[in-house]
DNA sequence: GTCTATATTACGATAGAC
DNA sequence: GTCTATCGTAATATAGAC
């Protein structure tokens, strides 16, 4: 991933916002338009719509590859970390995670593998930090609950219903009995 | 809603089991064949797909009139009842919970602005007996969480992922100084 | 590399027989 | 009330010019 074409990458993103809008309206038509190639442009670079899919797997892979080491280190510990990257709108993850979650919820075999994984190495790495398995799953439930949040358009964004993030970050403490 | 023709119910019933497994996959063509009606038949009923989506809606606002009653008179308090109900698979409301989020995640004005008002009650039942509102908030992203988990099939299901109900509600306790 | 056709299905919806 | 047959449109994808 060096210097691709420009076109390439472009396309991919269009892809990735209109996904976040809803899988549906994210259309081979749709996405040349954002993207403002033709369709016949757009198939030469993505020769299917699950091409496409598979890109931006490929992308998520080394994204989540950079959170896991970013959390490894974090000062605050990996619990906080989750938790902040979650409520954090503009960390790089967010758009890319949420446009493979909605893959994985239309269906798509290899976004589902994908995000299970990833959630599987969170909870690992919480888990190994707070030391309560339990403890630890209810942190991951609250970091599933704000993406849960910023997956329905329009109502509750995170800024109207999403704690704030020292409170939040707070209430992570009492549930780690600190 | 007494004794409505027996075909309806099916087709609902279908459509609902289909929305859960992915909105994309929901078309009229599979709830007909789900719910073991032709087209035509199906359309005579809900004269389009929308009318479908309607009547979830309906049975959407009665079910959580229902769960709003129980959660007020619940002897163990809205917080709990909240939890416990979220973690429940075989809870009356949740499969046609789910059915309206993949609508909203869809965009469905109508379902967006239900779930947001389902939002806002519930979480005005919850500050009113916790107290604290950042307390509350954060319980309600516990059951975001939750039901974030279950919609996506096949991996991390409420029985392997989610903790099991007490350790949860133990958490719940703590989340609120107790 | 990017474009303009065009083929091919899938989807939502209508018409009208039974 | 339920069916079959069919139309119009939109979606994925192909072919081939530039």
């Amino acid at each position: 991933m060096a210097r691709p074409p420009h076109a390439r990458d472009k396309v991919l993103q269009a892809y990735v916002a209109l996904l976040l809008e809803g899988e549906r309206g994210a259309t081979m038509d749709a996405v040349a338009a954002q993207a403002g190639v033709s369709k016949g442009g757009l198939l030469y670079h993505f020769p299917s719509k699950d091409a496409l899919a598979e890109a931006v797997l490929e992308r998520f892979a080394t994204v989540t590859a950079d959170d896991l080491r970013a959390m490894r280190v974090a000062p605050e510990g990996a619990a906080k970390h989750f938790v902040r990257t979650s409520w954090q709108v503009d960390h790089e993850l967010d758009p890319i995670y949420r446009a493979i979650v909605r893959l994985a919820q239309a269906g798509h075999a290899g976004a589902l593998a994908a995000v299970d994984d990833l959630h599987r190495s969170w909870l690992a790495e919480i888990v190994a930090e707070v030391g309560d398995e339990a403890v630890a799953r209810t942190i991951m439930l609250i970091g599933d609950g704000l993406y849960h949040q910023a997956s329905m358009p329009g109502t509750w964004s995170r800024d109207t219903f999403a704690e704030s993030l020292p409170d939040l970050l707070t209430l992570v403490d009492r549930l780690c009995g600190r």
